[in-house]
DNA sequence: ATGGTAGTATGACTA
């Protein structure tokens, strides 16, 4: 089974990327970010076309979640249990969306992006990962074979960024960030694609001015984290940069892991 | 040089 996660920066402006992606990748279980969409734009006949069923989380034009899958898709949950509220009036955004394919509990997650270090956009975030940290900590001890997949916006390690001194008091770097994220990781979730992707200079993410991506300036930000039973199907995991080349692409690009039955 | 580009309910905001 092929499991993968991808920011695509609006369904409805990347349908045919997604579309093109899904057939030559192959894979079984998509975890989509950024859908921008309500279910009523979103173009579920386009991916049901190609044989994959879909859930869709999406309140408005911001945030949006999906899992689309052909191994099947169940126990389809919106958001998690105490997830944080943002805005004025408070609302809780569509930023996760848990179902289970073919066996596994995936869950698909677009993390605050947090904006500045001092920024109240941050306190919410770090609320965010800790309230997801709950969630993780209870799948981790119920054994479950689980994952949570999609956009962190945090670059753990200093090699997660084209230069630390250009992200030196910015956000997705900051030691706060870093924290929620290991907290994640202490739950007893595992980084299942750093393995297999250890290169230097490997990213997942280019910002889409000043020729970042040209110039090889991105960060690592997207992240596909297991639970022991799932980091032990692992076989393989890729990064899809090829797909972040040319007209039309989202700034992200898919991160892929490959399972053993 | 708070620029650049891309997305959206677009002349305003988010990333």
């Amino acid at each position: 089974m092929r499991i993968a996660t991808w920011n695509v920066n609006s369904i409805r402006s990347r349908i045919d990327r997604v579309e093109a992606w899904l057939e030559r990748s192959d894979v079984d279980v998509l975890a989509i970010q950024e859908t921008k969409a309500t279910d009523a734009q979103f173009p579920f006949d386009r991916l049901q076309a190609l044989g994959y069923e879909v859930a869709h989380h999406g309140l408005n034009h911001w945030n949006g979640v999906a899992i689309v899958s052909r191994v099947g898709i169940s126990d389809v949950t919106p958001s998690f249990p105490d997830a944080p509220a943002w805005g004025d009036p408070p609302v809780v955004e569509a930023r996760a969306l848990t179902a289970t394919c073919g066996g596994v509990k995936v869950t698909s997650v677009y993390v605050p992006n947090g904006r500045q270090i001092k920024d109240p956009h941050m306190v919410y975030k770090l609320e965010w990962l800790a309230q997801l940290r709950r969630q993780a900590q209870l799948s981790v001890d119920a054994g479950e074979t689980a994952a949570i997949m999609g956009d962190w916006n945090i670059a753990p390690q200093d090699e997660d960024v084209w230069s630390m001194e250009y992200y030196l008091d910015k956000s997705h770097v900051s030691p706060g960030e870093r924290a929620a994220f290991q907290g994640i990781l202490d739950a007893g979730f595992v980084d299942v694609v750093r393995p297999h992707t250890s290169e230097p200079g490997t990213f997942t993410y280019w910002d889409y001015t000043r020729l970042a991506f040209q110039k090889r300036r991105g960060m690592r930000i997207d992240f596909i984290l297991g639970t022991p039973a799932f980091a032990a199907r692992v076989a393989g995991a890729a990064i899809d940069r090829e797909e972040r080349k040319g007209k039309g692409a989202s700034d992200h690009a898919p991160v892929v892991v490959q399972l053993e039955d």
